[in-house]
DNA sequence: CACGATAATGGCACCGGGTGCCGAATGGAA
DNA sequence: TTCCATTCGGCACCCGGTGCCATTATCGTG
C-alpha cells in the first residue's frame, strides 16, 4: 500500500558522539534475504544481527520489532501519498482521486518490483506479519479518511470517511493478494479495478 | 462480527478418562473478568490459570493462545452466518443480502450487550488484539466472498468476490468503531448506515 | 473390587521476541 | 587532552507459547 524506502536519509546534524554502526537500510536488506532463503519465522533476530555484525540489543535500536523491518521506511510514504492528495484537484471526483492516488504511490519501476514483489508476499501469507500490519494499515487509512473527510465537509474521525477508508484499504489489500496470486495482469489494473468496483457499489454483476 | 458463544456445548460422546477441570466458558468468563478490571496485557496468562485453579501449560490446552480466548467460540457463529447466506432469497440484491445477515448477526439482546460491548472494545483497541484479529477476519471475509461468488457465478477465490469481503469487513469494522465510541447510535444503525453507502459507491455527498 | 484403557492435568525445560539497565566504546568539539 | 554526546552490546528479566512426560482421575469391564 506504499512504497517503503530502504534509507532513513534525513541527514541528521550529527554533532558528535560514535558513529551508527549500520542503517536501517543494511539491516533491512540482509533480513529480506535471509527470509528470503530461510524463512521468516524461520529466521530469528540474533540471526540478522549476527548477519549485521551487530548486537540483538542494538537491532531493537534500528527497528521497534522483528516485524517492522519488512515495512521499510513506511511512514515517509504516507506522508507523500497525503502531499499528493493534498495536491490534487478539487474538480476531481474524491473516489477518483483515491484512486488515482492509490494507483501512483503502488507503481514501481522494474528494477525494484521484484524486491516489492517479496516483501508484499511476506506481509500478505506469513500470519505473524499479517497480523502486525493491521497496525500499520491504520495510518495508511487514515490518509485516506483525512482526504475524504475533507472533501465531504466532514471531520476525520467522523462515520463516512472511516468506512471509505477502511473499503480504500480492503480494495487495495484484495488487489495486492489478486497480484501475488498471479503476477500477469499488472497490480495497477488490479488496483483500477478493484477502486472502480468500489466507487460503483458493485453493482452491473448479477444476472438470472 | 458475529456473536462468540461461551460454551462449546457439544457434548461428545465420553468414553473414559478424567473430567475436564474447567471449560473454554468458564475460562472466558474468569478472563474478560481480569481484562476489565487490570487490562489485557496487564493480565498473564499465569493469573487466568491461577483464577481459575488450573496449571498455566492445561490454559493452552482450551485456547490455542492469549487472544483466542477473546473470540470464545467465533467458529461457530460463522457457520451460522454461512447458513443464513445459503437460505436467503435469491430476488434479494446480494448486497442487501449481505447487509440484512450482517446486521442480523450483530443484533443482541440487552442482557448480553454489555459483555459483548467489552469484548469488541477490546478487538478494536488494544494493539495485540488489534493485530490477531486480522486472522479471525480472514474466515469473516471468505464467508462472504462465497456468498458474493455463488451469487456472481463466480469462484470465492476470484478477485470482485475478495474485493467484497474485504469492503464488507471494513464497513462492519468502521460501524463498531463508531458504536464503542458513541453507543448513543444502536449498532444496528451504523451497519445499516455502512453498508448502504458501500452498495451506493459513497455517492452523493459532495457538493459545493 | 480390581484392573486396564482413556483422557485430562500440570510441571519442567526450552525457545524466541522484546525491554530496562548500565558500563564500555567511539568520535567531535572546546 | 578533556569533556560530552551518542551508540553499542552484554546481562538479566518478563511473557507467550510448545514439546515432553509422568501423574491423576474416571469409566467400563472382568
Amino acid at each position: 500500500m506504499g512504497r517503503p524506502l530502504a534509507e532513513t536519509s534525513s541527514p541528521d546534524v550529527r554533532r558528535s558522539g560514535r558513529k551508527p554502526s549500520t542503517s536501517r537500510g543494511e539491516l533491512e536488506r540482509l533480513a529480506l534475504e535471509l527470509f528470503a532463503t530461510r524463512g521468516f519465522d524461520e529466521t530469528a533476530v540474533d540471526d540478522i544481527a549476527a548477519a549485521a555484525g551487530i548486537g540483538r540489543r542494538t537491532f531493537f535500536r534500528y527497528y521497534p520489532s522483528k516485524n517492522d523491518v519488512v515495512w521499510g521506511d513506511f511512514d515517509r510514504e504516507l506522508d507523500r501519498m497525503r502531499e499528493w492528495l493534498n495536491t490534487s484537484h478539487d474538480e476531481l471526483p474524491f473516489m477518483d482521486a483515491i484512486r488515482g492516488a492509490v494507483i501512483a504511490f503502488n507503481t514501481y519501476d522494474p528494477a525494484t518490483l521484484a524486491s516489492h514483489r517479496h516483501r508484499m508476499s511476506l506481509i500478505l501469507t506469513v500470519p505473524a506479519l499479517q497480523a502486525h500490519s493491521t497496525l500499520r494499515y491504520a495510518e495508511w487509512r487514515a490518509v485516506i479518511a483525512e482526504f475524504a473527510a475533507r472533501r465531504l465537509g466532514q471531520r476525520p474521525g467522523d462515520f463516512l470517511p472511516c468506512v471509505i477508508g477502511y473499503a480504500a484499504l480492503g480494495a487495495a489489500i484484495a488487489s495486492y493478494e489478486q497480484w501475488l496470486l498471479d503476477a500477469h495482469t499488472p497490480l495497477g489494473a488490479l488496483l483500477d479495478t478493484a477502486f472502480r468496483e468500489l466507487a460503483a457499489g458493485f453493482c452491473g454483476h448479477e444476472g438470472p
